[in-house]
Formats: structure tokens, C-alpha cells, sequence
DNA sequence: GCAAAAGTGTTCTGTCTACACCCATGT
DNA sequence: ACATGGGTGTAGACAGAACACTTTTGC
């Protein structure tokens, strides 16, 4: 028995959101080892032995993507004895929504963003994490404005309008949604204008102070608003 | 690195609630192994190599309480480094709601129900573990009515009451309680009152057809009533 | 008949939904 | 002047909170 302990591999997966051109998308590298060489995967990786979890999965996600300091949070832990062919690999998986201009990635080969909604085959049950960390997304999304991190520091509400119905799937009313987000703790009104690259310029807006950090996320009281 | 990898341990530690007499309680064991021997410990153990997680669970929690078929959902992974004093190990951990009565525990030296607020020294992190579990079960709560794990098959209303105060740590209104609960889906209202104590017989409800599991417990829907 | 818990409605308030038109700018 | 996206308010439905008295039983 105490041998059988020895023997469990821990990994941490990372399921990183964006959106780009209009769409919701999620980074993949593609495998270069097998099983499931060739396969599309999560970036993900083994937690090293003096690490936290959320240190794996941070620089899992650094070293891949080159972003840090985001709203990366545990979702599930997933441990189905089959989920990897060959060995016993229990895996903590986390999700992060960021801007794609933060992530310093080349569409390159064996690194891409993948609509989320047309996905190929991915490797493991990746698919299955991936679909999840969208429910919590969503779950997330309505009870805190976490979508501003996927935007500018200074952005319309147009612009946040969209990135919300991207992760809800739907469209949303302009005038609710607007009447429900001005009342949101930190977003501030600023005097500045979207440089009008044709039609009226909008005024922009910027969150104050909020930086959530995933460390002990799971303490950040419920409220109404974040 | 590799080997690295090889040396962490996994274990699945459960949260077990419970209401008994009148009080919101939480199963221990003392342990009787180093590290932390003669501490009291929430139960849990190691998970075995063709073992899925929520599978670990049920055994764990099977082989210290006698308890099966209970809503049993994961909580969170905690993997501090230092959260274990001698070697690696990350716990995943779970937790329930069950009925006192069916638990086979007699209340001997190592086995015990502890108020939840008058915790003795614990081993490792295991009351950020219950403390984090308390607030998971009042989100559920708010949202499902995941406290007739606690109650009889047949119950009162008031009972219910108490066992939502108890959870919720508040006073709760009681008309406004009831004509919430009685348009939850699944509970009926039976034929049948409480053998009077010495006061006026109250109406028995009970639950139909709910028993909800754990596996996949993350792809329940959120819907306003679960 | 009285002690003790069971049972029952209404009002108010705030939030969510649905819905349509004018405004500012670039071309 | 017109095309395009920016910006605004109101009415109805619904849910949650506050609040007090009558009923049924055992003793």
C-alpha cells in the first residue's frame, strides 16, 4: 500500500481564455510527447516537489504564455484512474481569462488559440476541463465583472458588453446591462474618449485597484459585487 | 525532475457535517501515527493507485462512518508544501452532510462529533479545510435544498428551519422560510404529523426521488432551484 | 385554561426584464 | 445627409424582507 502511494504523478493544467476577433478562444499546444503525441493539449505540467499548486500552475502559465499576474483560479481536480493511458496522473486544473495581446505567443505550430466552441481533439480529458472551466467562467461572470481581464486598461462598455455575451453564449440588453454595470465597485468614468476610428466616440472606462491574485481565491467573500 | 515527480503523495480528507443536538457538528478522528499524533484530524487517507478520486472518498468516508450514498462533493486541493511537515503530501478534499443517526460511531476515544465552532488543535490545515467547507455548504444551501441530507426521510418544516440556521449561523424568518421551501421542486407534503411531543403536530414533509451523487457533481446544472 | 410550538398573508422594496428612440461623429 | 455605433428611461413582474396573530395539542 505504501508503494501504491509512491507511484501517483500530480500535474497542474491551465485552461487560459481569451477573446480574439470577436470569438472566445482558448490556448493549446499541441503534444510533442507521447501519449497523444501530435494531440492537442491545455497547457499544463508536473508540480514540482517544494511547490504551492497555485505556484505550478502560475508558472506553468508564465512559461508558456509569458503573462503573470492574473485572475487564475482552481477549478477541479480531476483523478479518473483512466484519464491518462499509461500511468496514474491526477491533475489540478485552473483557469484563467487574459488579454491576447498579453500573451507573447506566435501562432507558432505547437502553440494556438482555438475557438471554444470548435475545438479539435484534444488530448485526455482535456475537453471535458475545458467545457467546465467555462461553466465557472460564466458562474463567475455573474456575480463579478471579472471580464475586465480580458480587456484594456481603459475600454468601453461596448467593449465589455461583447466580452460578456462571448462567455454567456447570448446576447445581453444594452440598457440592463449598462444600468448593472455602472453600479459595479471600482469601474470608474473617465474623461477620455475612444479615438473615433469612424462613428461617435464612446467614453471610456477603467477598473481601480481591483487585482484579484488566485492565492487563497477561495476566501474572497461572496457579495453582491466582488 | 522526473524523479521529482515520483515522490508527492496524494490523499482525500472528507468534511463530514452533521446537526446533532441542535448543534452543527463535525466528525474527527484522533490520529495515532506521526506526523501530528494524538491530534484530531478530519478522516481521510491515502488514494489508491486504480482509485478514482470521488471512488477514495466514498471508501474513506465508507470505512471510518459506515456511510454510502450521501452527497459528497470535492471542495478544493490544497497543496501547500509546508502543509504537511515531514513529506509532500496534496490533499484533495471533500465533503458531506449526513444524518447522525447513520453513523455508526460510538463516540469512543478516537471518533468523535466536535462543534464546529469549539474546534480542538488540528492536524495540518485541516480547519482552513472545515472553515472552507462551511462556506461551501451555505453557498449550496442558498441555492439548493441540500439540508434534507441532514433531516429523516420524514421531517418538519421546522426541523428543516433549524438545520438551515444552523448552516446559515442566523435566525431565519419563519413564514418567509416556508413559502420559499414549499415551492422547492421534489418536496412533498405527507398525511402525516409528528407524534406530539406535548404540543400541537406538526406536518411531515419529505423528499421524492432526489439523491444526488457525487460523480460529475460539477456538471449539475445551476439553476435557480437545483 | 395555559404553555408551547404550528401555521398562515400582506406590504414594501429592490432587482431583473422588455422595449425604442435620439445623439455625435466620419465620410 | 446619411450611416454607424453611442447613449438613455420607464413600466411590469418577481423575489426577498419585515412583521403578529390564531390554532392545536398535552398537561
Amino acid at each position: 500500500m505504501f508503494n501504491e502511494t509512491k507511484t501517483h504523478e500530480i500535474t497542474v493544467d491551465t485552461v487560459i481564455l481569451t477573446i480574439k476577433n470577436d470569438e472566445l478562444k482558448v490556448l493549446l499546444v499541441k503534444r510533442d510527447n507521447e501519449p497523444f503525441k501530435g494531440k492537442w493539449a491545455i497547457p499544463g505540467g508536473y508540480v514540482r516537489m517544494s511547490e504551492d499548486l497555485d505556484a505550478a500552475a502560475m508558472r506553468i502559465l508564465k512559461e508558456k504564455t509569458n503573462v503573470d499576474n492574473i485572475y487564475l483560479e482552481q477549478l477541479y481536480t480531476f483523478g479518473d484512474p483512466l484519464r491518462h493511458p499509461v500511468s496514474r496522473v491526477i491533475t489540478c486544473a485552473y483557469f484563467a481569462l487574459i488579454r491576447a495581446e498579453d500573451v507573447n505567443v506566435v501562432n507558432a505550430d505547437n502553440v494556438a488559440w482555438h475557438k471554444v466552441d470548435d475545438l479539435p481533439a484534444l488530448a485526455f480529458d482535456h475537453k471535458e476541463i475545458i467545457q467546465y472551466s467555462l461553466k465557472r467562467t460564466r458562474e463567475r461572470l455573474e456575480m463579478c465583472p471579472v471580464a475586465y481581464q480580458l480587456l484594456n486598461e481603459k475600454f468601453t462598455l461596448t467593449e465589455m458588453q461583447k466580452a460578456y455575451e462571448l462567455i454567456m453564449g447570448k446576447k445581453l440588453d444594452k440598457r440592463n446591462f449598462r444600468k448593472k454595470v455602472i453600479q459595479t465597485e471600482g469601474l470608474r468614468e473617465l474623461e477620455e474618449f475612444s479615438k473615433s476610428t469612424s462613428k461617435r466616440p464612446a467614453r471610456l472606462y477603467t477598473f481601480d485597484n481591483i487585482r484579484l491574485n488566485s492565492k487563497r481565491a477561495h476566501f474572497i467573500k461572496k457579495e453582491k459585487k466582488c
